[in-house]
DNA sequence: TAAAATACGGAGAGCGTCTCCGTTTCGCAA
DNA sequence: TTGCGAAACGGAGACGCTCTCCGTATTTTA
């Protein structure tokens, strides 16, 4: 993202790049859906009615495609962390985002291989959207344990790790339900014993 | 495995390609370490001296490969499972296995993409670690069970399909250790509490 | 409207996968 | 031992994907 965002200060970003940005989103979006993360650039960019060269002129790498793609409901997602916040008790507020992260997740089902990443590392790429979500976490753990709630002795990501794991690594219709399962067997791990 | 397991019936396998299907394995073991499980199909066969034909005659697939070149110490984590079971009470046999298994995971942490389908699903392929697996943690959960100190809500499997998700999706040093301090909080979490 | 800046597209180099088939090696029986 | 067929070998080559390069087309600005 913030990819063709600096026009150089002068000149207003061309309308034919901007049409074939969104398309080749477009196009991008359906085929990571419908062949996973390992769906060919060359045919996206056919999809999309560009040159190969226009799609890797906007998108440098394959991951630079997936970020840019996902990031609006990334967005979203960290917006709700907001929400929540204000709106619940510490720890429900917590246990209620947790399990908006499971259907976030789930709905990228496909393309979750590389988005494992996202819940992820300093992967530089993904960099953007794993921000956000770190932030959006960051703030409804801390006032879980502010609130003396819950005691905390891993990093909070981690935490999404693993319902990204189950999420992920599972095959069934049954990975969504296990993994609000997990929420929940998380979070009674997570109450402070003394 | 179970590759050329049957000479039909009545020619024994030919020593050379019992030599070469060795050293396949062991090339590969060596490319995935270095490489991750995108190394060259191609170089591991140059490495280990035999043609590209000789490779895809042996492992038609990618996943075929990966599958034999890990089971055998997928099958020595699942023996340590039922020591675990004769020697230490139901729920810290448990607990030890799954260390256990975040050591294992993390061992293979550069292939560990593919792996995660381990910790994983009816992906056919995979198919003999997976029920080893399967068959391990099911008869440590089952124990723990019954004996009454846990109570269960989802797939045993999931448990590890956790732990894979913060070993695999992290980056630092510190994802194993993570992954150790997870083990407790999910069996915390497990604690029946009625 | 003309010049400058920007974007476009697609050919092609490079790399990886996987197949096909002529050649070589091995196991068995005589 | 020797010979024959089965089994295995290897590598050339077809095919697909990634990514770059640059001549051409479009848009913006003056």
């Amino acid at each position: 993202m913030a990819d063709d965002a600096e026009p150089s200060a002068s000149r207003k970003t061309r309308i034919d790049a901007a049409r074939n940005r969104a398309r080749l989103l477009g196009a991008a979006k359906a085929a990571f859906a419908a062949k996973g993360s390992a769906a060919s650039l060359d045919e996206i960019a056919r999809a999309a009615g560009v040159g190969a060269g226009t799609l890797y002129r906007h998108f440098p790498t394959r991951d630079a495609l997936i970020e840019a793609v996902y990031l609006n409901e990334t967005q979203q997602l960290a917006d709700q962390a907001a929400q929540l916040g204000l709106s619940q008790p510490p720890l429900e507020a917590l246990r209620q985002w947790m399990r908006l992260f499971v259907d976030y997740i789930a709905t990228k089902r496909v393309m979750a291989e590389p988005l494992g990443s996202l819940a992820g590392g300093p992967s530089a790429l993904y960099a953007a959207s794993t921000a956000l979500v770190t932030e959006a976490m960051t703030l409804l753990v801390d006032r879980a344990v502010a609130s003396g709630e819950i005691r905390l002795d891993l990093e909070p990501l981690d935490l999404l790790r693993a319902l990204a794991g189950v999420t992920n690594f599972s095959a069934g219709p049954n990975a969504e339900h296990s993994a609000r399962q997990l929420v929940d067997v998380l979070i009674a791990g997570l109450r402070a014993p003394a």
